[in-house]
RNA sequence: GGUGGGGUAGCGAAGCGGUCAAACGCAUCAGACUGUAAAUCUGACGACUUCGGUCUUCGAAGGUUCGAAUCCUUCCCCCACCA
């Protein structure tokens, strides 16, 4: 068992925002005296059921807590994510059936519990308690917020600002959120920096229920291969915390030398320090950046992954892009009768319409054994073999 | 209920009778280059095509016109403001 002081140290890195630090000393203190484990909530939308290295970032830090023995509450918002989206414009968040949500809760299982210890972890769906809620409920529950205090919320302010539409439903959302925190009687939650607005709405309900407010925890967002916006599934900007490691070694690869730190820091959880020495070391051209990202990418995929399969899947990259060889599961076939080169690249979906393939063609991007073929009504005879190449990453074999 | 502003390709956003398959930005894809699926530069980016074109798109349906994303009518949807 680690001493307050260690917890506190450990539990503290990397943090954003923190409400307050006293608090949770004296909560962690009392916990050591009584050997009862806090209570760590966080809560999960069941409409993306792709965990990736954002999510990370926080399951992460739920991870030391359980290590530090505590206890955490994975809440999935079942009920919130059968009524969908506030607005209505996004199609990402469409609302789900019961039996949608129940899946997706089990790919939250299988995913989360990469990270998290399912012996430490109480999961719970919040329509337990919401759905047998009535209005008259819900009522009480609006009217302990005002409209003002929802406005102090940063994105809300600014919307209102710009004239741009606010929905009823997103100012109840941050109540749902909170009032998870009341019934799970959490001693700490934790969230993206976003989340700062509802979780300290957490502690407001929760003193208003007569219980000891939650610590609030926020954790940075991190960006997404795209550097700019943060990573999310709609952005199409992520890496999932299941994709197999040749996905993401090469996803990892791509992301430009500036955001290689950031990742060293929240993903792998290496301190500023540490993380400066590489840093100075391929600024004066000691260290290649080209295998320091190497080696972050390997080593974010073992968190997830044995290290053969991290080393396979660098090797893999280095031959099929440096060196031009075949990745190991090139789809073959066996060319039975004369077809039209066009004809079978939309057929086995190389290219997206023909237009495309013409277009490619055109572009020198088509490749047969590395010949770049430069006539779009080639025909392939049958019995044909070789490698069809598309881009850099389209392969076919043919036998 | 009233007033005003909108609905355009994956997204954002121009266009407001012909030269519009529709500017521009982002995203995406390709080529060159390289340290990589970084960066940079170049190009492409509705579908089909015998590369001459053909066809289907600008919320929906009708209409005016030689010609409509652009004008008219009706309808559907969204937003802000004032009540």
């Amino acid at each position: 068992m680690k001493s307050v002081q260690e917890q506190l140290d450990i539990l503290t890195s990397r943090v954003v925002d923190l409400h307050s630090r006293e608090e949770l000393e004296k909560k962690l203190t009392r916990s050591a005296e009584t050997g009862k484990p806090l209570r760590i909530k966080l809560g999960a939308d069941p409409s993306a059921p792709d965990i990736h290295l954002g999510h990370a970032v926080a399951l992460k830090k739920l991870r030391e807590f359980q290590d530090c023995g505590h206890t955490v509450v994975f809440i999935i918002g079942d009920f919130t994510g059968m009524i969908g989206d506030p607005s209505g414009k996004s199609k990402t968040r469409k609302s789900l059936s019961r039996e949608e949500v129940l899946a997706n809760a089990e790919t939250y299982k299988e995913q989360v519990f990469k990270i998290l210890d399912p012996e430490k972890t109480e999961l719970r769906f919040n329509g337990e308690w919401f759905h047998p809620m009535t209005f008259e409920e819900v009522i009480r529950l609006s009217a302990k917020v005002t409209v003002a205090q929802m406005l102090q919320r940063d994105d809300f302010s600014k919307r209102f600002g710009a004239n741009q539409p606010i929905s009823l439903v997103e100012f109840l959302y941050p109540l749902v959120q909170g009032y998870d925190s009341v019934m799970v009687e959490a001693d700490v939650e934790l969230g993206g920096t976003d989340q700062l607005f509802n979780l300290l709405l957490g502690r407001e309900l929760q003193k208003e229920e007569g219980q000891e407010p939650q610590v609030v925890m926020t954790m940075p967002l991190l960006e997404g291969l795209d550097g700019v916006q943060k990573m999310s599934k709609s952005l199409n900007n992520y890496v999932g915390i299941s994709e197999a490691p040749k996905e993401m070694f090469g996803k990892l690869m791509s992301i430009s030398d500036d955001l290689m730190w950031r990742y060293f820091s929240l993903v792998l959880g290496r301190t500023e320090a540490e993380v400066n020495t590489i840093r100075t070391g391929v600024e004066s051209g000691e260290l290649n950046p080209r295998k320091v990202k190497d080696e972050l990418a390997q080593e974010i995929i073992c968190q997830f992954y044995s290290p053969e399969e991290a080393k396979e899947a660098s090797e893999e990259f280095t031959a099929v892009f440096a060196k031009g060889a075949l990745p190991e599961d090139t789809p073959e076939l066996h060319l039975d009768a004369d077809i039209a080169l066009l004809d079978l690249l939309a057929d086995q979906n190389m290219v997206g319409s023909k237009g495309e393939g013409r277009r490619l063609i055109k572009q020198n991007a088509v490749k047969l054994d590395d010949a770049a073929i430069q006539d779009a009504q080639r025909i392939l005879t049958a019995g044909q073999t070789g490698i069809l190449k598309v881009g850099k990453r389209r392969f076919l074999k043919l036998i």
